[in-house]
DNA sequence: TTGGCATATCGGGAAAAGTCGATATACATT
DNA sequence: AATGTATATCGACTTTTCCCGATATGCCAA
């Protein structure tokens, strides 16, 4: 994993409160109430509704942190939902736990 | 604090790296081994030798790391010494475990 | 198979970050 | 006072990031 790309993920407003949503989705996205999208994740449209950006920089920013392992997809029909990726998160807190 | 201004702190190698080896001076600097630096920190030019960079960008990543708080620094003479700041590297562990 | 959604990708303009050399400041020594 | 040394700041240039609209792709329904 490169330790920069993740911080880089991280250094933006918007995707950390996605990345914070997406913590408790439940809470943060209360409309959609219709699948378990604890397991699943939240779809795009959500994320971008939320957010308030535009639908090609919410798609850009949740590859982003994908690629760094921060959060994982899933493509149902055409939808792709997003959820945190729980081991990404634990892998960043270990090393700043051991090398910062 | 502004969370984002710490990740974009951590966005960049050298910086990464400099935090590193402010975490355990003794074995990072082992040249200077006169005053007891494990209080005081490591001052700017043994940074920048080891770092390879030039002095300026140095002195600018340091300043970078003491606004987000992940350093301190402390003026002695004609020599900045600088150390990690145990604190707010604390806090952002927290952050990370509590938010993200 | 055509039309309509959801998402991804592309191209671009503006703003910020990376990095340098040159210069300024501040302290120490002679 | 003059010089030398350590660090900070400035100005400039290049690269990267931010964020958009336009277009492409993939899936579904009529």
């Amino acid at each position: 994993m490169d330790q920069v790309e993740v911080f880089k993920a991280l250094s933006n407003k918007t995707r950390l409160q996605i990345l914070n949503w997406l913590k408790t989705p439940a809470e943060s996205f209360p409309d959609q109430q219709n699948a378990d999208f604890e397991n699943v994740g939240v779809c795009v449209g959500q994320i971008q509704m939320k957010a308030g950006l535009s639908q090609s920089t919410i798609s850009e920013y949740l590859s982003i942190l994908q690629r760094a392992d921060l959060v994982s997809a899933t493509r149902v029909g055409q939808w792709t939902y997003y959820k945190r990726n729980k081991e990404g998160v634990e892998k960043l807190s270990k090393i700043i736990n051991s090398e910062l």
